[in-house]
DNA sequence: CTATGGCACGGATT
DNA sequence: AATCCGTGCCATAG
């Protein structure tokens, strides 16, 4: 993906420095917090004016760090724009390290895949919850599910390939089954659907039935035998019948597919690739979002002083060289500081347009373009389509989506069919659902409601009211 | 006959 | 200019 030689080369050719400087800009602005890291990389490699400053400073102003992540004067200066949120550069090690960790822990799937795996979604939600040997068996089971989300091995040969107690395997399972596809590394459907029902526990209507249907009553369930489920559970058809609506309509036995089945994400060549979230979000107490904008190298990027005094007394047959690379640093290093500062300014206004979203889940998300936003702030509405391509954002909820997921312009409606769905007892067909959802303000064809279900990954009315009657 | 999914068109978005 | 998305029309399944 990455393509080192392309600044080189811009920079190598003495353009007009506008158009350089805005081409690489560009390019910078479209990259990902790990693009952007092999870029820096590659650039640092082949760059002897590039200089990396280990260690803490302030991204705003370049001052060495003891603690926090901005040094006093910033803080307060940022602190001091009022109502605005907080919003700044931090450096990686304050959380979601992307060279922060020590490095050895995790096999060559996660460290620089590019396409997004389920294990490396997963492996993003559970790494700091876990010490290094809990990683590797991590991996190890994450490894091994199948398209389902299911176990393919069972835990204790793990256990025995690692030399630790089955308990310790179990305990890194329970942690993974409560990341996001609620269940993944559970070793059946019927143990991720538990762990699915303790989740809605307070949702569904007799948990304790639930839970009994789904351990000794699953096959009556795949087969609709209502009558005899009922039985088994001492309870009438009619009862039992209910209990197997809400566990077809609220679960899932193969927690993978809610996420990863039939429409998300058809072709791997998609942007999805978002393991790292490039801006994170906080809800603070008093209730102002902080974003922080991910730096991806672990230090300071600047150029050589020392080079800088060296080019003076450059050999003759070098200094056209070394010149070159100067204000190939510097520009690198500019075009650098404005890519973030279009991403913060890009934040400031989405944090306070679709701060009810990001607090508040997804039914609040309000639509928006990305031509909107580019007008707001003087833009191209191109920079703001690259500000936002392939960016993962992390919500204070912990969950991290695509940044692209703030102008989803169906989203809101999707969660308000979901509810709906959810709601009401009676399998609907696509047209009355149309119908409900023009009665709360949605004014959809029932074509779409279609496309809307597949996408929330839910079956035909009477899929689902064969499954529940 | 009703409910859905496939295909394709046109307008909006990027 | 390319792509995405909502929709209408039509074929098909039940």
């Amino acid at each position: 993906m990455a393509l080192p030689s392309q600044f080189l080369y811009q920079g190598a050719r003495q353009r007009p420095q506008t158009t350089a400087h805005l081409a690489q800009t560009m390019s910078l602005l479209g990259l990902n917090s790990q693009e952007l890291n092999a870029q820096i990389e590659a650039a640092l490699a082949a760059n002897p004016a590039l200089e990396l400053l280990e260690g803490r400073h302030c991204p705003n102003c370049g001052r060495k760090l003891r603690s926090g992540a901005s040094c006093g004067p910033c803080s307060a200066k940022l602190a001091a724009e009022g109502d605005q949120p907080l919003v700044f550069v931090a450096p990686t090690d304050t959380g979601y390290g992307l060279n922060g960790r020590s490095g050895e822990e995790l096999p060559e799937d996660y460290s620089g895949a590019q396409p997004e795996t389920l294990a490396s979604y997963v492996m993003r939600q559970i790494a700091t919850d876990l010490d290094a040997s809990e990683q590797e068996i991590a991996a190890h089971i994450l490894t091994s599910l199948d398209e389902d989300g299911l176990l393919t091995v069972p835990l204790l040969e793990v256990a025995r390939f690692h030399h630790v107690p089955l308990v310790v395997v179990e305990e890194v399972a329970q942690r993974i089954q409560q990341a996001d596809p609620l269940g993944v590394g559970s070793s059946s459907p019927s143990e991720a659907l538990l762990v699915q029902l303790v989740a809605l526990e307070n949702q569904a209507p007799n948990a304790e039935l639930c839970a009994k249907a789904i351990r000794e009553g699953m096959g009556m369930l795949g087969k609709r035998q209502y009558a005899e489920l009922g039985s088994l559970l001492g309870v009438s058809k009619a009862k039992a019948e209910q209990i197997a609506d809400f566990i077809t309509h609220n679960l899932s036995p193969y927690p993978a597919r809610a996420h990863w089945g039939s429409l998300r994400t058809p072709n791997a060549e998609s942007p999805s690739t978002y393991s790292q979230p490039d801006i994170a979000i906080r809800l603070q107490e008093d209730g102002r979002l902080v974003v922080e904008v991910m730096w991806p190298l672990r230090g300071l990027l600047r150029v050589n002083p020392l080079f800088q005094q060296a080019l003076r007394e450059a050999p003759e047959d070098k200094a056209e060289q070394w010149k070159l690379d100067m204000e190939q640093a510097n520009l690198l290093i500019k075009c650098l500081a404005q890519r973030n500062h279009t991403i913060v300014r890009l934040m400031q206004i989405l944090a306070v347009l679709q701060r009810q979203f990001i607090t508040g889940g997804d039914a609040h998300l309000k639509p928006l373009t990305r031509a909107a936003i580019a007008e707001e702030l003087g833009v191209h509405e191109s920079t703001i389509s690259r500000a936002v391509a392939g960016k993962a954002v992390q919500l204070p909820s912990g969950k991290i989506v695509p940044l692209a997921q703030f102008f989803d312009r169906s989203l809101h409606v999707r969660t308000a069919l979901k509810k709906i769905i959810r709601d009401e007892a009676k399998p609907l067909s696509d047209t009355k659902l149309a119908r409900l959802l023009e009665q709360q303000g949605f004014a959809i064809a029932r074509r779409t409601v279609a496309k809307y279900r597949m996408m929330e990954g839910i079956l035909p009315a009477h899929m689902r009211k064969a499954q529940a009657a």
